[in-house]
DNA sequence: TCTGGGGTCCTCTCTCAA
DNA sequence: TCTGTTGAGAGAGGACCC
């Protein structure tokens, strides 16, 4: 989708087209999520944090983002996408892969059903969608990315809407193109590529393999030597496993205090397991993640032998870590995520039932869902989240991109 | 200028057991 | 019994994606 965010704003406010618009978080720390072509031709682009935007472009018309109105709108291009194909794999909200090599008797060729995915993503919702059609997942991200509109000083300059690889011409496509390109290859990577004398995917696929994985590691070295020459068999996966769930918070005002942060653990470790339970998985590693005032960032993990899923036994594997932590120079970001997942079929035994004491936290755990389900996920939670100003429960998209202007925890 | 949130994957190091 | 090797798993960190 193009600018995604954006345009399912103008959707709700036909008035802002043709303005310069940020999507993203408004306060000091937060950053831009998605912003109108007109703002890019400012020089602003998302991950940029929102007070140089503002600089950019005063005039801009910064929004603070809806995130369950994206999520809703996601659903409905995916259930469009399907209408192709069973096999759609879900990049993000905005992207994904469609594997159409068993829909061309019913839809016509990959380059016939990329214009009337278009058509009807463009007639149901509204929305423009760019469109790259090749026979690898990496030559087809390329080429949406070269279907897309241009921001020019000038103004947008519209682009392709669909960009056809054909088979057989994909290593001419790639070759002429820089290395940052690649799926895979950053700021990082490429520094180091360029310093192998390295900068376009023809310079990378003529390059030795050996110096290759010298450089990069056994992994990156091979995987994107043959990228380069357009080696790419990864198949479109509908439904890949989760491996992990996670929230992670910046806030307002940096902590130095240790009771408000296990406060804010027992926060996040509600929402985390809330997700598990939703998911139908347990956990067997919990991982505290911990950004200090400078922006230097640790984690801290630790797996149990019994897979968990409750709040209650989250936070108190999220507490010991936080207790091996110094807080004291200020803490502006705090993380709980929750790995080595599998199926929750197995009956759980909680560390309560493990020592042989009472179990009734699974139970009422599922109450807490049943009463999240029917009245909403502020409707219950953890007693010691309960304040003057109301249950403060963690939902997924809240301060989805820094915390907002007024915000004071 | 001051850097979000939710993820995946990889590398390196350390420990432990065989 | 001691030492060295090897592999698995855990833990930490980093790069990358949207």
């Amino acid at each position: 989708m193009d600018a995604f965010f954006v345009a399912v704003e103008l959707r709700r406010d036909p008035s802002l087209a043709g303005r310069p618009v940020v999507v993203g978080g408004t306060g000091d720390r937060g950053v831009v999520a998605s912003c109108s072509y007109e703002a890019r031709a400012y020089g602003i682009h998302s991950a940029m944090p929102t007070a140089r935007a503002r600089r950019l472009c005063p005039d801009a018309v910064f929004l603070p983002g809806r995130f369950d109105d994206y999520v809703a709108c996601s659903s409905e291009i995916h259930r469009i996408f399907r209408s192709f194909t069973p096999l759609v794999e879900g990049v993000a909200l905005d992207e994904a892969f469609l594997d159409v090599s068993g829909a061309a008797r019913l839809f016509g060729s990959g380059p016939e059903i990329a214009h009337t995915v278009r058509a009807k993503v463009s007639a149901e919702l509204g929305l423009v969608c760019s469109v790259g059609v090749a026979c690898s997942k990496l030559v087809a991200k390329l080429a949406s990315r070269d279907a897309k509109p241009l921001a020019a000083p000038t103004g947008p300059r519209p682009g392709a809407g669909v960009v056809v690889v054909p088979a057989g011409s994909e290593i001419a496509y790639l070759h002429p193109k820089s290395v940052q390109a690649l799926w895979g290859v950053g700021p990082a990577t490429a520094a180091r590529l360029n310093r192998l004398g390295i900068s376009t995917i023809g310079d990378l696929a003529a390059a030795p393999v050996e110096s290759l994985v010298g450089s990069l590691g056994v992994a990156a070295g091979r995987q994107l030597h043959d990228l380069a020459w357009a080696r790419d068999s990864r198949r479109v996966e509908p439904d890949r496993p989760v491996k992990s769930i996670g929230h992670e918070e910046t806030y307002a005002r940096d902590h130095r205090d240790p009771e408000p942060l296990r406060q804010e653990v027992l926060r996040m470790a509600d929402a985390v397991a809330s997700r598990l339970r939703r998911a139908g998985v347990r956990a067997r590693t919990v991982t505290l993640k911990v950004r200090f005032a400078d922006f230097s960032t640790v984690t801290r993990s630790h797996t149990e032998p019994v897979p968990v899923d409750t709040a209650r036994d989250l936070a108190a594997v999220a507490t010991t870590l936080l207790e091996g932590v110094d807080v004291s120079e200020g803490v502006r970001l705090l993380g709980v995520s929750a790995s080595g997942l599998g199926a929750a079929e197995a009956e759980q035994l909680s560390f309560e039932q493990v020592g042989g004491g009472e179990g009734a936290w699974d139970g009422a755990a599922r109450a807490v869902d049943e009463i999240r389900a029917r009245f909403g996920p502020g409707a219950v939670g953890p007693a010691v989240l309960a304040g003057a100003a109301g249950l403060r429960v963690k939902r997924p998209g809240d301060t989805q991109w820094g915390p907002p202007r007024s915000g004071g925890r």
